[in-house]
DNA sequence: TTGAAAGCGCTAACAC
DNA sequence: GTGTTAGCGCTTTCAA
């Protein structure tokens, strides 16, 4: 049905052997001939089959990237890193998007098989417990983003210091009545910036801890999800003003818009009402002008896939880990308290 | 090196023949060979190479997606609506990320290689005017997302009568006096809406026309970007009270924000001194409050994909296009114009 | 039901 | 430099 390199031998009146070196390059074939393979792989319109090669190569030019279920800026950005790479390698970019975490031991085993693709980049999610045995004894490339593994390379924050860097800069604006939105409780950055969060509050007794507050209804990517920042900040809402937090850490910047969302459905304006942190710096932040802590979400895409490229060609690579250290980003959602007790 | 159907079917003692029938549910096998092979493959960890059966089932269960460079919800939403369909039928998602027009000629030579996808989708990019008859040709499954082509399955919205909508709605207001902000000149939805806007215009012989306004800087996504819409809302402001419209079209939400930013820092006030409509409803709008007309983003990836797979069962279906229109919806950035003399 | 064997389309080692 | 040939690992037809 479609045309083959045995066509264009024939066509051409030479063997298979030397119209796939004129294909790919090879340097000893005679001008000749490449111009004469050239011309008839033209006219025929040949295209190689990819799975052929694959099968015969050994190698697909293909990489594995497997993410939350994309619904989420985060991962937009994280994608845009790895991207440009790709293109350049000229690799095909295979995606799976877990929604919930069956879904990831099924994408895994897919990914690893032979012919699929050359290489494995798993973003923000937590590898089942008897997943790096099984692949690290396959030595099949992996890199790790927003995570971390000791058998793997990874690149990530350190989620609990950023987490308390974010608490103190709200105590340091002078509230004492603070609050934190979380994301599900089993996942790891949502426990880590909680620990983080904690942390602050416990070393500042005049400060009163208003809790760290689970999403109850979406749990969609760990909760970091604006449905999620929403019902929570509603919940907080419902407090009588004396009782409210003055200010709200929220786990994740997507977290944070869907509370302020709720903020605006009650009439409360941020900052002069209650002050709003972030957490992540994506896009949508500065839209939003939500003070929040920057992890550099794009130079971890990129450096992962940077990583992983060197990893494919060389498996025997010692493991390289770095943690990043977000910065804090200071927009218009933060703001002194208000006084609590207000002149009547 | 790795496992193969051939080391199982040595050590079960059965023909490798045997061994494919069961590994893909052939009903005639015995039970007892069924049980052998099972256990021999999973005893030897066998994960069957997927360029190998790519190659012989002539199948690669893989879909294509190319849509412009992941940097904007619009993708995240459509994208979304397509996973999901996805992960039922069991099938891959190759994404690529259009950049510059030059790599989407690229993407489709690779795409369309047998072996590579069964199907591709193509989200939001003008196709290149030598293409359609070389795919046509190979009757490659191909449906399109969000732009019309004659040749292909489509599904897109009426982006004219949209946007006529969206400027007598304006002059229903009051307006007589209306500008648009438009995208990159050559992307067609840009074109498709100018000329709705303009229609509406010339119908209406009282309003005077502001113009059709591009962006000069920032030409990313089309022009459909925060910083296009803020650069030519800009521009507009500093014309003289007189000659300013009282009302402005923006090809996009993204631009309308940007405007909305624009008038925030010259001091001026939403509806009240000028009215803005944008075109999308991205989640975005919502926040702003912003009047727009609504596109169902998400049931358009979903659409797409379920017709790409009936097309891939079989390519003889008639050509399928569906357009739909988007809706008004109202919120509060548009109101009647402000007196234009007012007293002193 | 099952084994043998012929592809699928390409790469690469080998001999000339 | 170039043709021939043996794989790559799997599916599927054909006989038995």
């Amino acid at each position: 049905m479609s045309v083959t390199i045995y066509d264009i031998a024939r066509e051409a009146g030479v063997g298979v052997g030397t119209v796939s070196r004129v294909l790919n390059n090879h340097p000893s074939v005679s001008a000749k001939s490449k111009e004469r393979v050239l011309d008839v792989a033209d006219r025929l319109q040949y295209v190689p089959n990819a799975a052929a090669q694959r099968l015969a190569r050994r190698k697909s030019r293909t990489v594995t990237i497997i993410m939350p279920h994309i619904s989420n800026n985060y991962f937009v950005e994280l994608l845009g890193g790895v991207q440009d790479k790709l293109y350049d390698e000229d690799y095909d970019m295979l995606l799976y998007g877990v929604n919930q975490p069956q879904q990831l031991q099924h994408y895994l085993r897919r990914a690893i098989r032979a012919g699929h693709s050359d290489g494995l980049l798993i973003a923000s999610l937590d590898l089942p417990s008897d997943f790096p045995d099984m692949y690290v004894k396959r030595n099949f490339p992996i890199v790790l983003l927003d995570r971390h593994h000791p058998s793997f390379d990874c690149f990530h924050i350190d989620n609990v210091s950023s987490a308390y860097e974010a608490t103190r800069y709200l105590i340091s604006l002078g509230h004492n009545a603070i609050a934190m939105i979380s994301g599900n409780n089993d996942s790891s950055p949502s426990i880590q910036r909680a620990r983080g969060y904690s942390t602050a509050i416990a070393e500042h007794t005049h400060v009163s801890d208003g809790g760290i507050h689970h999403p109850g209804d979406d749990l969609r990517n760990d909760g970091f999800n604006r449905n999620a920042g929403h019902e929570v900040m509603s919940r907080l809402l419902r407090l009588s003003p004396a009782e409210r937090p003055t200010a709200v850490f929220a786990a994740s910047d997507i977290q944070a818009i869907g509370a302020l969302h709720a903020m605006k459905e009650s009439g409360l304006r941020c900052p002069e009402d209650i002050s709003i942190i972030g957490f992540d710096d994506i896009d949508l932040a500065r839209y939003y002008d939500l003070t929040t802590m920057r992890q550099p979400i794009r130079r971890l895409g990129k450096l992962g896939i940077e990583r992983l490229f060197r990893r494919m060609e060389d498996a025997s690579l010692p493991i390289e880990q770095q943690q990043f250290t977000p910065e804090l980003v200071i927009r218009r959602t933060t703001a002194p308290p208000p006084s609590r007790f207000p002149v009547v």
